[in-house]
Formats: structure tokens, sequence, C-alpha cells
DNA sequence: TTAGTTATTGTAATCGATTGCACTAAAGTA
DNA sequence: TACTTTAGTGCAATCGATTACAATAACTAA
């Protein structure tokens, strides 16, 4: 087996003859090396294939170059499709990117966040879990200096910052677009109203129905989960009333599609009799038979910009905490489960 | 702004009077140390909420705890579900996972192993770009005595594990499944047949053909990508045939959705008239109104795997170089769209 | 010729943890 | 009593790169 030889400024240095201090100002272009010692090291360096240790130089400057991303779970399109955002943007300024999973569990929040502080990352990306409350073991990472951003699901922690979408808008698009397809009875399909961006979803929903004077039944918001069972028992309990909806905007498309699902088993005409529309844009919803109307939220762009507002905190002026909210404007992507094509 | 105030051992040892060696050993339970030392070293270090920098310490040993995988895409489903088997896998070990995308670009893969390489990773776990010919690149991390275990898509490197499906296995049953379903024209769409997987379902295919005595007509091999399109445009010119396929195989999930779409327009009767049978089980395949019978790639489970046989190696004695293929069963999953309920 | 600059390089400390070797004191043995 | 063990600690080097400070040489100005 052949061993792994690793060159150092040392070997370089006896190489020669001079010190390892010069070819340490030589490799990082420090002008006050003369340029016949620079480029003597520079192609001895290279000649030998040294390589620089990331690690010695990242316990001498406190820099790993790492950042930690600590999202529920990591094979979900939405989250892995920001994680690519961030490594997108990240990368090309020579960072790495250590993924961790919640499993949506605080407690293993706390324990992500510890030993991501303890391998020193640069900065952590964090959606919270849902039943997250307490922001102790976040503000730990406040304390200790490391950037922190969240993207998507935020927590209130003074001196953070956040990327996500404007939820509320979300809602109330795609509201907005059920009521000008001519939906009168528009139910809403929430997640857990806790979690501020369903309740934002929410709270775009009953916006845009005050400002188009559609009367928002209470019975018509039910809370779901991110389930096909959901939607499809959700439905059920909707069509038990005399009166029943004719449109349905789901904070999920999971539960989305299992409404769908289940009104067809009801031969209920989907969109003439009733629309439907859900919200993430799963990859699934754009290739169904009747492909579904969603809010798309831009993960990517998610990605991108949660990675762009670290890089200016870490590049800013250090004595400058840098607060930043960013909200992203959702896009609604109409298709046939809400399109009457009027 | 709190300044981090980092207790090092050194502050341990000020405080008690002892020496920073004696503070380290008590930490790491060497058994020279005396009882009282220890627990009074553990109860300060305690109260002083020391944590042990892991850089320092992975100068000393040269071992980070962190691996780098390395994927085409991490925001497609299988590959973010192996990534998931890894981390679960392997963070209980205390390992952190990094992750890196080559955009299905050799030039992006060798710079990634170089960086990982460079950043001291105790172990690296890969997807070859598609394109991938030359393994000089991966050959440095054989070099360099740094792990590297392949994932799905391998090359054959001397010295390296791999942890696949069987990609025979799974053209083989997918294909005796339709001829079991009584379909006698099955076509086959297969991906790229310089590319190992795709080979290998090709000649599963054409096996089980063999082995059930069904004629393996040659034009009903379709190359085909993995794209809606592609899959509808290879219908279209199956259907031109005097002769027409009563099943197809798809090597891919998306171009078998592609298939049905198309042959819906054409009116074809799926599975009356038509079979279809996909690869990879995409979250999509069982979302649709005509579920998609597709076979299973087993992706955490992968994912796990090839964690269990880097930790094999890394754990197992150092100049023993275990070189593992671990093949695992794909699984068919049948629904409507192959499903004659016979 | 001499003091003062400037350019270039070297010395040694530092980042924090680990560990081989040496040393001390207490305990055991003859 | 004299000598060998052994348990428990400390010293100092090490991992590899960086950098403040010192030192030297070369050169300029007076």
């Amino acid at each position: 087996m052949p061993e792994k030889e690793k060159v150092t400024i040392y070997d370089i240095s006896k190489k020669l003859g001079i010190s390892a201090a010069t070819v340490s100002r030589a490799l990082n272009n420090n002008s006050k090396i003369s340029v016949k010692t620079r480029e003597l090291v520079l192609k001895t360096a290279a000649e030998m294939n040294y390589k620089q240790n990331r690690l010695a130089q990242a316990l001498k400057s406190g820099k790993t170059n790492n950042v930690g991303v600590i999202v529920p779970y990591i094979n979900r399109n939405f989250f892995s499709s920001v994680i690519r955002g961030i490594e997108e943007e990240l990368s090309p300024h020579g960072y790495h990117v250590i993924i961790c999973q919640s499993h949506e569990d605080v407690q293993n929040e706390v324990k992500q966040i510890n030993t991501l502080l303890n391998t020193q990352v640069d900065g952590i990306f964090m959606s919270v879990a849902k039943t997250t409350q307490d922001t102790t073991h976040i503000q730990k990472a406040v304390a200790e200096n490391t950037p922190l951003v969240f993207f998507d699901r935020k927590k209130n922690v003074p001196g953070l910052s956040s990327v996500t979408i404007d939820d509320y808008r979300g809602g109330y698009l795609a509201t907005e677009h059920l009521i000008k397809q001519g939906c009168k009875r528009i139910a809403h399909f929430s997640g857990d109203l806790d979690v501020e961006i369903y309740k934002n979803r929410h709270a775009g929903y009953l916006a845009a129905m005050k400002d188009y004077k559609v009367e928002a039944i209470e019975k018509f918001s039910i809370q779901v989960n991110s389930k096909l069972e959901s939607g499809a028992s959700a439905v059920k309990d909707l069509w038990s009333y005399d009166e029943k909806p004719d449109a349905i905007f789901s904070a999920s498309d999971y539960a989305a599609l299992g409404a769908i699902q289940e009104l067809r088993k009801m031969k209920v005409k989907i969109p003439s009799e009733v629309c439907v529309v859900g919200f993430s844009n799963e990859p699934f919803t754009k290739y169904m038979e009747l492909p579904i109307t969603s809010v798309d939220q831009t993960p990517v762009e998610m990605g991108r910009n949660a990675a762009k507002v670290f890089l200016e905190q870490i590049e800013g002026s250090k004595t400058l905490t840098i607060e930043k909210k960013v909200v992203l404007a959702p896009e609604l992507y109409i298709r046939d489960s809400s399109n009457r094509k009027l």
C-alpha cells in the first residue's frame, strides 16, 4: 500500500535551503517576497505536488471553510434543492457543505448544532423542526459568534438573518387565482397554524377572500398534515356538509393530491366542479395526468440567497452584525387542476 | 458582541495547577490517570464548558471525521436518498457528511476529489458522472490512501469497493413480470449502453426474454435519455412499425411516464393493450392516477451499506485493503401500469 | 565613510490536543 | 535496609501553516 507521502512547506524549504516562513509567504503571494523566490517556490511546490494542509491552516486561522446545513430530512425535494442552491453558491468561494438531519426533532437539532459548533464550522444554515419552540440551542451559535441563517422555517432570534418566501403572498396568489376562476366557496387545507409558514399561507388566503369580498366559511378551513390520506379525509369531511366547496387551496401538495384522488373517486369533476391548488410545486404535481396547480417556493434560489447572506456576514466587518431578512416572491404555476381556461 | 471564549485544556490545567498532558489524558480516559484526578478534570471541564477543538485533534491525529459524497446532483431523489442513508449510518459514529455535486461533469469530479483530499476527509463516496471514462482522479484517492466507495455508478478501479444494485436482476424481474402478464412483444427503453447500469438492465431484459423463449425484436430496443420527451418520441417511433409492442420496459421512470402520456394521447389502453414498467421507483410513479410499476433501487439501503463498507475499511486493520463489492437486490413494485390482475 | 532606508529572509511563537519519554514517590520484595 | 516495581504526572516535541518581530544585506543619501 503506497504511503500517504504528504509534502509540507518544510519539505519545500529543505529542498530549496530556505525557511518555511519564506515558503509560506511565497505561496500566499505575500508582497514582501522577491519575485525570484516566489517563482522558485511556486515552481518547486508544483513539482513536488505540494498540497496545502487545510487542517493546519484552519487551526491557525480559526476558519475551516466548512458550513453546516441542518434540515429535517435531506431527501425531501424542497430541502435537497435548497442545499443545492447553497452548495452552488458557496462552492466557488471554497466552502464545503456539511449536511445534518434533524428528523423533525428538537433533540437532534440541539445535538447537530453542538457538533457543528464543535467542528468549528464557519456558518450554519437551518430550517427548524416543526416542533421546535425553545431556541436556546440556536442562541448558542450566536453566543459563539457563528453566523446562522434560517431558511424557510425560521425562529425569531435577535441578530439572526433569514431567507424565506412570502408565504402570505403565496396564499394570497393561490386564493386570488381561484377566485378569478369563478370559485366562490374556497376551502383551505392549512398545516399546523403554530408554524409560521402555515399561519402566513392561511393569512394570505383570508386576506384574498376579504379583498375580493368572498365569504371565508370557517368550517372550510381544515388543518391537515402533509399526507395523501389527510387530504382525502379532509375532502370526506367537507363533502359531508350541505354546502360543498367549489375549490380547495391546500398548503400541501400531498394533501392536494389526496384530495384530488378522493374527489375523483366521488366522481367530482376537476376543475369544472372543483378547482384544486397545492403548495410547494413538488415534482409530481406537473407529472400528473391532471397536473396540479401549485405555488413554487423557488428552493434553489432560496439556498443561493441564504448563501449570499452568509457571505455578506462573513466578509462584512466583523464588528457589525447584519441582521437581514430576505423574502422571496413565490410563483404560482397554473395547471389543469384549477385552470378552467376561461 | 460576545467574544468566542474558547476553553482549552490549558485553561483547565492552569485552573487546577496540573499539566495539560494530564488534562488531555483524563479527558481521553487514559488508564494511567488516577481516578481522583480524572474526576476532578471531568468535573472542571464540564463546569468550564470545555469543548474539544476538533481541528487541533484532527491535525494531530490526521483524522477529521469528515467524509465526502460526490453525486451528479444532490436534489435528485435517488441521490439525496442515498446520502440520507450514508448520513444516518455514519452520524452515530461521529462522522460528518460533506456533499459535492459533479453536475455530471468529469472536470468537476476531478476538482471535487482534489478539494476533498485536500481537506483530509477520512473517506469518499461517489457515483460517477455518466461521461466519466478516465479514472486517474479516482486513483489519486487510492494513492493517498483515502478509502473510496462507489455507489450505483461505479468504475472498475482495483482496490475500490462498491455498493450497487443488481441491475441485471432488476431488468430481469421487470421483463419476467411483463412476460407473466402475457406480453409477447416487449420493447425496452435503455439508457446509454456504455454506462454499466444501463448495460446490465438491458442484459437482464435480454436474459429474461431468452429464458422464457420470447423473441427480443431488435428494433424494439431503443436508446432514450431520462426525459419525458424522449420516452414519448420513442413511442412514436415504435408505433410507426407494423408490428407494435404490447409492453414497454423502460430503464427510466421519466421515459416511462413520457411513453404513457404519449400512449394515452394515442388512445392506447394501459395496461390492457400495453403494459409499462419503469425503473427507479421515483416518488411520482406511485402518485399517478395510473400508478407506474417500477424497480426500486433501495437508495437509502444503498447509502447505509456504502457507509458500512467504509466503516469496515476504516476500522479494519490498516495493512489489509478490503475490496468489497456489495450488490443489493432490487425490488419490483407492481402497480396499475402493468397489472392486468390476471 | 556613515547613518538611514528598504527589501528580503529567518527565528520562534502560536493555534489546541496528543503522546513518548523521563521523573518522582509510594508500594512491594528480598 | 536496600532495591525493584509501578502508578501517576510533567516536559517537550509534534501535527503544518502562519506571522510578529528580528536580523541581515544591499542600497541611498549626505
